[in-house]
DNA sequence: GTGAAAGCGCTAACAC
DNA sequence: GTGTTAGCGCTTTCAC
């Protein structure tokens, strides 16, 4: 193992019979400028390739004070809808020569603080996050340090960069149409209602609701968390309550989904005629047995906003606008009798 | 942004009015061991915490020719196994303090050599792979560089490290029991007919022919490759020409499931009586109108024996076994009638 | 046109 | 007990 040591600028210079600082020019593709003489330039690039050169990305970082590398936390990567992101944001940092690290908080405020911390140490020139915090004064305090963009969930008026996806919108045109089926129930499933998505989705419920002529009932709104488990328990609960399934659910989170599907799925449900709508999108519900209405965010756009914001974060610019908002599309499957 | 420059050991040490290197050994903690004075060691500590110093991890990267950072790279991180796996991975490395870099090659050779040319260059102190490759002499190569582990996929003989989950046995026996049910017709599809996955998914396959004492027809194995639409068109075509659904499918991996759900889907074949079983598991097949039997991998065990052989690798041991495969676990949900 | 030297932040040998 | 120094590999003035 290990038996080829790294061939350093140094070595390609002596080879070369140059000085370093002559090759570091010609290496950087800097010869021309600098009027270095061509036969040199092309005994030093001979030798390079010859050898495999390869520059110390760690002494070029200590040197430049930057890492080429920046963080994306996000709360769980087997979530399809941020694997998926993380993967259009893969693609966009590769190709820039960007490395990306990625990390996941599993939903738990005080990992997320770990695994940021963590990544502050190695020094990311930028982050990337999907916070389960409640507040952005930890970001905002570490928004001193390094450019941080903020996605997915928003916090209060926070005025750090960021992009999300517009739930409100979707998710009332969803619902009303749900409504105007079943004006006399219809639930929403929400995680924790501080959180950002939870609020805008619960809004979008509200506002459905209220697009449709019908008045909400307190009972309808029922908050959990986004952990797996939080779905099941509420759609359990709720059916133990009502001694059925309801008629008419929207979740607001695909790990929500997730759960109530597996309720279903254990207590034979999944024929019903239950009307059940989600935000978030998986390609798998186009086979699953009951139909589901879905908001599908765009990842790619998303991902692409994000490495647009944190580039120039990076280089010292200022983009406009700071904060992005996208819109999402509705992905229809149930089908209304006749 | 980036008010705050970073403060640096020997900030440290003027500001405690000491040396660079008595400070440097009060921050790794050898103050003990080399008899630093008590006094000394506690105005070293206290201004490094009132700083908030935080070593460079590019100097030290450079100076140990060390990166603490290792490299997976798997094809699709959107795929639920890989998502799994890289969730388990990310977290044993980050309770050993060692930062993973995740890449996506979308099952691309071409794109293969890129990333992993990319994390070289990134100076990773080992690399762990699901290749995509046919053979493995360009990793054979490189572990002359660095310390490389496969998984998920081994190619044919090859003596580097592995960890692989045994597909034979479980897919023989998950066959047999399908083929007593459908001796006059069972299909196999599988991805490219030289990747290991597909050979021996394969190889388990007719056995549990054999043991079923049903004699294999040749038309019943399909090859195409594990790009999402191949299973989709695999089955489709296979439809066409049956005039009708098979009786009785075998899918050599969750992607070409996935083809194969989304052509049943548009065709309303999922209510229908075909048996349909398949390796990999995901938490949402629990919920779909049609039972599929499924083989389901250990991701934390695959992620734990991968990271300890990397490891062992990394410190210059030679672990035993190099090569290891994992037990998989059959996940039935198609109920016999009766 | 090219080379010498300094410095990025850190640690380890070796003085004192 | 503590300080001095050299060196990890690279780039960038500034001389020559």
């Amino acid at each position: 193992m290990r038996k080829t040591k790294r061939i350093t600028i140094k070595d390609v210079a002596e080879l070369a019979g140059v000085s370093k600082a002559t090759a570091s020019l010609v290496l950087n593709g800097r010869s021309k400028e600098l009027r270095v003489a061509e036969e040199t330039r092309d005994r030093v690039l001979a030798i390079a390739k010859q050898h495999h050169y390869q520059p110390s990305i760690h002494a070029r970082s200590l040197r430049d004070n930057r890492s080429h590398t920046i963080g994306l936390v996000v709360p769980e990567i087997t979530n399809y809808g941020f694997a998926d992101f993380s993967h259009e944001l893969e693609t966009l940092c590769r190709e820039a020569g960007v490395q990306l690290l990625i990390s996941c908080t599993d939903e738990n405020p005080g990992q997320e603080t770990v695994v940021v911390n963590n990544m502050v140490s190695r020094q990311v020139d930028g982050l990337i996050v999907a916070s389960s915090m409640l507040n952005d004064t930890d970001y905002q305090k570490l928004s001193e340090q390094l450019p941080i963009v903020l996605f997915d969930r928003h916090m209060n008026d926070s005025s750090l960069p960021q992009v999300i996806t517009d739930s409100i919108t979707p998710t009332r045109e969803l619902v009303a149409d749900i409504a105007r089926q079943h004006p006399d129930e219809i639930y929403f499933l929400g995680g924790q209602p501080r959180l950002s998505p939870t609020r805008d989705r619960l809004e979008g419920f509200k506002q459905g609701l209220a697009q449709a002529g019908v008045t909400l009932r307190p009972e309808w709104i029922i908050h959990g968390n986004y952990h797996p488990s939080s779905g099941y328990e509420m759609f359990a609960a709720l059916c133990a309550q009502l001694g059925r399934p309801p008629k008419a659910v929207f979740t607001a989170a695909c790990g929500l989904l997730e759960g109530v599907l597996r309720y279903m799925g254990q207590h034979n449900l999944l024929q019903s005629d239950m009307r059940l709508a989600s935000f978030d999108d998986h390609y798998l519900y186009d086979s699953l047995a009951i139909s589901i209405d879905t908001i599908r965010q765009d990842n790619r756009q998303l991902a692409w906003h994000c490495f647009d914001l944190i580039g120039k974060l990076i280089e010292g610019e200022t983009p406009d606008p700071l904060q992005r908002k996208l819109d999402a599309t509705l992905q229809r499957r149930y089908k209304t009798a006749g």
